[in-house]
DNA sequence: AGCACGCCGACT
DNA sequence: GTCGGCGTGCTC
């Protein structure tokens, strides 16, 4: 049996290759008319398919590293748990170049040149010394490695608690007691991980270190990936795809940033790293540590509940403070580029004492929306509910904006005239990155300003200029997105201000406040961190060491229309603890998670009536398999697993962006206050939903971040 | 990836 | 009526 698309095919094989083919190993079959490469997922002496219909296996991969046994544990339960095939799961985890068959008159394998091309992460530093640890992180230190066997540890460190360090020591010490060990250390984003690769191998020169992320050249991707499977590397980086790596001696995990909602996949099979990351450490019976400043509600309450073990890290390294947090009421005021009085002095004063100020701003572009003021025309997307953004381009002569939809990609030129009314006077509506870079730039002339975000970060090495340039004292204003917020250590930044700090106070999103707060708090995190004088020994991830002069205190302003909303208090407190516990108690009030477990039903068609009709076709089939729920029904079902009670189908509803690319989409959320009858229920409900005749397309996302 | 099948518009 | 577009499903 091979897995090659969804789900398993069988094969025949012949004597003489039978020795050769082992479960995990590497064949190539005939695939239609083609040939691919297949995994054995298992042997057996009998099939259930037509034994005309059985073809042979072509050759068996000789030299492919046969994928252990756990690795195809951890597929089965992500098949299992996002209901999926198997071969869904396993063949995307593979590299690209590895999968292909290879050709009749290949010159060498693909594994060969990819040994040979394999070359670790490198330090760009001299090895350092690590600094030295204080209490609160020596006794994190201490837990992790009494570890014996599976363990979830939550490490909740403040900003610039040095949370890094402690996972550096600890995963050092893995490796040092475990002669084969491998660690494997998961960050959110690829922008993180060249300097975190390069920090990494500077602090295990015996080690080689392999980085795992999508932004890899195919021949690089192939190369670390099999250093990584084959042992040879014995410390991984990757971000959510590497947990699908198959290690074979995985020892210890560390999730950076576990809140960080880049770890859920948002497409193919949706799922989540950090999940499966406890669920490879639970089946390899190895300790797992989560790190945030912010941690996830959902670990939060584990931890709350002693599922997790809960680590703090309660202070700065090198005694640096926490920052102070003002709250200006933006009611009633008038505003410079976006900026109150209060702000404008703030970012005068820091800068007159030669300090750096960072402006938050999570809107990209130029300006939101292009508006006709005699008309009421507006840059409408035609493929999408939402507004295409107007954006300067950089070096583009005619014209030097375009409109562009943050949701589709699509682009058009700014009309010279109002598309309804031909008014030629129209309007950008509101601030993004880029107007408030040039507006900060009339407000403090002479002043060097740098921008970060996303339109940056697509030029290769650019966002590592900006990063730069601000370590070396060579920016006085940082603007940016939540690309800035990060893991950086900015010298010599004591002010940050956060522009907009309302759009998750109110949202339709439950999770909006919690995602808003972990914002806030991490932007607002940047600020005092003095490297120079307050605290982190090498410069980008929130290590640390003791330092000897009084470090500079932040300053952090925060601009709201609502600077009464309970959220503020927490944040201005930086109480992450009771802003939770807060949270959680509402959560639990109104049935939500991680009190209860959702999961949705997706569909998209040409119209919202055809979407719609499919899921309340779908909802009907649900509701009758439920009323009709026997034991005898339904395999492994239970009476009371599948009565009325436990899950409850709510109405399909078109979707908070019903229209993207040219597509309506709707869903329909299911939910249970336990996970057991949720996918008891699913087993049922999945065959007979693939039934369903409908021009829409649908999917399942298990645990949705976005509702 | 490549082919068969099936459902709508254009045409003899 | 038929031809053929392309979108969807299947490949042991």
């Amino acid at each position: 049996m091979a897995q090659l698309g969804a789900s398993l095919f069988d094969y025949s094989i012949a004597p003489a290759q039978a020795p050769a083919v082992v479960p995990g190993g590497w064949v190539v079959v005939p695939w239609g008319r083609g040939r691919r490469v297949g995994l054995v997922a298992g042997l057996s002496d009998r099939s259930e398919i037509d034994p005309a219909r059985v073809k042979p296996l072509l050759s068996v991969l000789a030299d492919a590293p046969v994928l252990p046994p756990p690795w195809f544990e951890l597929v089965r339960f992500c098949g299992d748990y996002y209901h999926r095939g198997l071969g869904e799961v396993a063949l995307p985890a593979i590299p690209k170049l590895l999968r292909t068959p290879p050709a009749a008159r290949a010159r060498g394998s693909a594994f060969v040149r990819a040994r040979e091309r394999f070359v670790p992460a490198a330090s760009t530093q001299a090895a350092s010394l690590p600094p030295p640890l204080n209490d609160a992180q020596r006794a994190a230190l201490d837990a992790l490695r009494a570890a014996d066997g599976f363990a979830v540890f939550l490490l909740h460190g403040i900003t610039g608690s040095g949370k890094t360090e402690v996972y550096l020591h600890w995963l050092a010490d893995v490796l040092a007691r475990d002669a084969r060990g491998q660690v494997l250390l998961l960050v959110p984003e690829i922008a993180l991980t060249p300097q975190l690769g390069a920090q990494v191998a500077a602090r295990f020169p015996g080690h080689s270190v392999a980085v795992l992320h999508s932004d890899l050249a195919d021949g690089d991707r192939a190369a670390h990936w099999l250093a990584a499977v084959e042992g040879r590397a014995r410390v991984v980086i990757g971000t959510r795809l590497a947990v699908l790596a198959p290690l074979p001696a995985l020892a210890a995990i560390v999730v950076d940033e576990e809140h960080d909602a880049s770890y859920k996949q948002q497409e193919g099979v949706r799922y989540s790293a950090r999940d499966l990351a406890i669920v490879a450490a639970s089946q390899r019976k190895v300790p797992i540590a989560l790190g945030s400043a912010t941690p996830s509600l959902e670990s939060w309450h584990a931890a709350r509940r002693g599922r997790y073990r809960l680590l703090a890290l309660p202070e700065r390294v090198g005694g640096a403070q926490l920052p102070t947090l003002d709250r200006v009421d933006l009611r009633g005021r008038k505003l410079r580029c976006e900026l109150a009085p209060e702000s404008i002095d703030a970012i005068g004063e820091v800068l007159a004492r030669g300090e750096q100020a960072l402006v938050f701003i999570n809107r990209r572009g130029y300006a939101p929306v292009l508006a006709c003021e005699s008309c009421g025309w507006l840059s409408r997307c035609s493929d999408c509910s939402a507004y295409r953004v107007l954006h300067r381009i950089a070096a583009t002569r005619p014209s030097r904006y375009r409109l562009v939809c943050h949701h589709c990609s699509a682009e058009q030129p700014v009309p010279r005239a109002c598309p309804d009314c031909g008014n030629v006077d129209l309007t950008a509506l509101g601030r993004g990155t880029q107007r408030l870079e040039e507006g900060l730039a009339e407000l403090f002339p002479g002043r060097r300003i740098a921008r970060l975000d996303r339109d940056v970060a697509r030029t290769r090495g650019a966002a590592q200029k900006v990063i730069d340039a601000a370590h070396a004292g060579d920016v006085d204003i940082l603007v940016g997105t939540q690309m800035l917020a990060k893991g950086h250590d900015f010298r010599r930044l004591t002010l940050v201000v956060a522009v907009d700090s309302d759009g998750g106070l109110f949202s339709s999103d439950f999770r909006a406040p919690e995602r808003m707060f972990a914002t806030l708090m991490q932007v607002a995190g940047r600020a005092g961190r003095d490297p120079l004088r307050g605290g982190a020994g090498s410069s980008d991830v929130d290590d640390g060491s003791a330092v000897d002069a009084a470090p500079l205190r932040g300053r952090v302003i925060v601009q709201t229309r609502f600077p009464d909303h309970p959220l503020f208090d927490y944040l201005s407190r930086h109480d992450f603890a009771g802003f939770a516990d807060a949270q959680l108690a509402e959560r639990r009030e109104v049935g939500l998670p991680p009190y209860r477990f959702q999961v949705l039903l997706r569909a998209e068609a040409a119209t919202q009536a055809e979407a719609l009709a499919f899921l309340a076709q779908a909802k009907g089939l649900g509701e009758s398999l439920q009323s009709s729920a026997t034991p005898q029904g339904l395999a492994c079902a239970t009476a009371d697993s599948l009565s009325g009670e436990a899950v409850a189908l709510l109405d399909p509803v078109p979707m908070a962006m019903s229209r993207l690319a040219g597509r309506e989409r709707a869903q329909l959320l299911v939910e249970a206050n336990s996970r057991r009858p949720l996918h008891v229920f699913l087993r049922a409900w999945l065959p007979a939903l693939r039934e369903v005749r409908s021009p829409a397309r649908w999917q399942l996302d298990v645990d949705p971040l976005e509702i």
